[in-house]
Formats: structure tokens, C-alpha cells, sequence
DNA sequence: GTGGTCTAGACCACT
DNA sequence: GTGGTCTAGACCACC
């Protein structure tokens, strides 16, 4: 489990942890029943507040993809169908990458591809 | 010029308005050179506190977006190459909304997604 | 006469005038006795509000640089010793141009330039 | 860090504090990495309101000289060649002085000064 | 404890 | 009438 964080990005470090597990889970890397690495561990190695990781692990929790056991650990929860899960992934992930590199190659900034993918979606589902 | 903000979405409310007048600039509503509604006034119409207001067209001022002249109001930047912006966004819409289309066919949460999104532009410029 | 105006350098318009006019003068360009350029003329050719070029005229009046004749216009005042004063600058250009220049090429900025002067004038008059 | 500060000079309270930061970065008085006061303590400490640091602090950071990071404080931005800079800057200063004293013995005044160099500036990169 | 956002309201400088 | 600065103070999110 490697992270890639960036502190500057206006984006909260504990959101970027939390991310990353899931963009893990969704690939495969992490599977149901696997530990996590401890919040300490993580925290030190990182060089990080322990209470972010913690805030991670238990927003995480809340979201029914990691379970948290007294004493024992953080893991990835078992009822997960992570099966099913890295199958749609990997249907759409293609479908991503095209369209992403088509809009780069346009010349589109990232802010510019997020602010348009937002309208696209909230022109069909939101709000 | 309309806005349409969502005080409870957890976005800034400054963050909406910059969001709407970058969308209506690459949408050609707004136009280089022309005069953005004062900072009281759009404060008062909006119900809410010219500070606001005030930052909102103060960060778009640090993007290059907006020039604010002292004394008479607040403009899109001139300098502004907006035709050429306008077609690329043209282009891009369809490229995008199909994408969006089919993710959400298959089942993708919103949130999700955004994930795939931003996984595929990190691994191409981001870091 | 003429001005070359930058809107949004943050100095205000009717300082930019004051300036462009003074360095005139002490540089020979205006002479003592010189009619100086209708307000709502000028203001017509720089497309701006009379009332900006109204208040840099009056600010030099109160500095003595340029006098104000009911009915007949502006003039620069005749009793400036504007020989000595030109004697005094065109000593001084080539010091500050050798300078700027080196500044200029150890890759210094504008900014930091003008803040090096600050100081440099502070620790010798200023406070 | 120590701040002498002149309310009554017609420069904005936020603007001189980011000028001193800066000073502090350019002579090696503050390092890349290094924290800055806190906000709230400095506001303190200075006897003004927080959101007047507040600004300084955000305008340095859309400088890239400080690096804001939500509840762990305000950083001088690690990317900064400070070394490079402080090299410059020291080379730089006898420079200004010479110069400077040069024209205040010429009789100059602070204001002369300032435009001369304003205009040689102008003339090589402004516009 | 840190910075971020927002409100309310005053006063000033500029056009 | 426009934006710019500053104060006072509340509440929230993050580390």
C-alpha cells in the first residue's frame, strides 16, 4: 500500500487517504478481509497526524468499506462484492482514459475537465 | 446573468459564484471586456454579504478571468482569448457527456466517477 | 503630450497622469508657461472620466507644478526653475539606468528592484 | 519575526506585512519550510484583526512564497531557492546603495527617485 | 490549535 | 457608485 499525497492541494489529507483505499479496493489491490496498515504505523511513516489517518479509517468505516476491530486492526470489510465491483470498474475505466486523453489532447485544463464532468453528471442525476 | 447557489452543498458559497461566471465565460454569455454585475449590488440580489462577493471576483482576478478597476467595477479580462476557449468547449461537451452517459449506464456512482476521472488525469500530467 | 496608461497595475489613473506629467517637465518635454492638454479633451483621447484627469491637474496645482486659469486651461507654472531641475535629472538618468540595468540582469524583478530602493532610501532618510 | 508596521502611511496594514515576509525570505531570515506565526497569534501580537494576517498570508501564497495548510499552520513554500535568491539579493544591495546615494547627495528627492527608476524600469522591460 | 468561510458594518480611495 | 481595507465576531473543517 503506497500513498501518494499532496498537501498544498486545497483537497483534505484525510480525503486523499481515503480515496486512494478506495481507488485500491476498486483495482483489486486491497481485497476483502486484508488488513490495513495500523494508524500509527501509517501516520509515522507518512509524517502525518495519527488523527488524520484515524478520520480516514473511520469515515471509511462509515461507509461500510473498512471495518475496525478493538485492538485487532483496521480491514477491508468482508461483505464487500469486490468482485462485481472490479468488473464495472474495469468496464469503465477504458471509457475514462479515451475520453480524458481525447480532452487533453484538446487542450483542456484539469480544472476544465472536472467543471464539465460535473455538469454532465448533474444534468442527468443531480440535485 | 443568473446564478443559481447551493448554500448547504458544503462548496463555498465564493467557490459557486466563480464556478458559474467561468462556465458562463467559456460559454460565451459573458464576454471579454464586458462589465460583471457590482459587487454590492449581486451581493444584495444574491442575499448575502458583499465580502462574498467580493472574493469571489478577487480569486477570478488572481486566475486572470476578471479585472477589477477601482471605481468602476469589475470586467472580464480582455485579454481573454474566449473564442478559441468557446470552441474547445464546444468540442468537448459531447466528448464528455457520452462518456458520462455510459459510466452512469453501468451502474457508477457520481462519486465514483469523479475517482476514475481524476485517477486518469493524474497518471497522464498530474503527480 | 502623451500617456501611456496601464489600468490595471493597481496606481491609480490619476497618479499615472501626475507622474507622466511631472517626468515631462523634468525632462524639458513641458516648459515652464506651457498650456497642457483640455481636461475633457484629454479624457476624451484616453477614454476615461474627466473627473480622473480634473483630479490629477488639481493635485499637481497643490504641488505647485501646474497652474490652473479659470477660463483659459492648465499651464505649467512659470516660475518653475525648470533648468535647474533638468540640469539635476539628466545627471542623475545615466546613475539610475546603469543600475536598473545591472538589477535587471542579476535577474532581479521589478518588485524586488523597487523594494531594494525602498530600503536603500529608508536606512538613509526614511523611516 | 518582528514587524514594524506604520498604519498611518496610506499602505495597506496587509500589504506591508507581506512585504516584510518577503524581505525576511530574501535576506534568509525565514527559510523554505520554516513556519510562520499563526494567524490568530500574530493578529494578537500586532493588535489587529486576524483576517487582516489572514490576507497577507493568502496573498503570499498565490505568490508561492507561503504554502497555507489547513489546521497545521502557515509555511514558507519548500520550493523556494532561497539560496539562490539571498545570493542575488546580497550582490544585488550595494548596488541600490551606491545608486541611491549618489542621488539623494545630487539633491534629489524620495519621489524623484522613485520615478527615475519607475521610467528606467519602463524602458527596458515595462510597457 | 490551525486555517477557512461568512456575516455585519464602517470608512476610504478612485472613477 | 465603484471597489479596497479593516474591524468584530461566529462557526466550521482539519490536523
Amino acid at each position: 500500500m503506497l500513498f501518494r499525497l499532496n498537501p498544498g492541494s486545497g483537497v483534505p489529507i484525510y480525503l486523499q487517504i481515503m480515496e486512494q483505499i478506495k481507488h485500491a479496493v476498486e483495482n483489486g489491490v486491497l481485497r476483502p478481509g486484508e488488513q490495513l496498515p495500523g494508524i500509527r504505523k501509517l501516520a509515522e511513516s507518512m509524517v502525518m497526524n495519527p488523527n488524520t489517518v484515524a478520520k480516514a479509517y473511520r469515515e471509511l468505516e462509515h461507509e461500510g468499506i473498512v471495518e475496525l476491530r478493538q485492538g485487532a486492526g483496521a480491514f477491508i470489510n468482508e461483505n464487500l462484492n469486490s468482485k462485481e465491483l472490479i468488473d464495472r470498474m474495469q468496464t469503465a475505466r477504458p471509457v475514462v482514459d479515451k475520453a480524458v486523453e481525447r480532452l487533453l489532447a484538446l487542450g483542456l485544463s484539469e480544472e476544465e475537465i472536472k467543471r464539465l464532468v460535473d455538469a454532465a453528471i448533474a444534468a442527468r442525476v443531480g440535485r
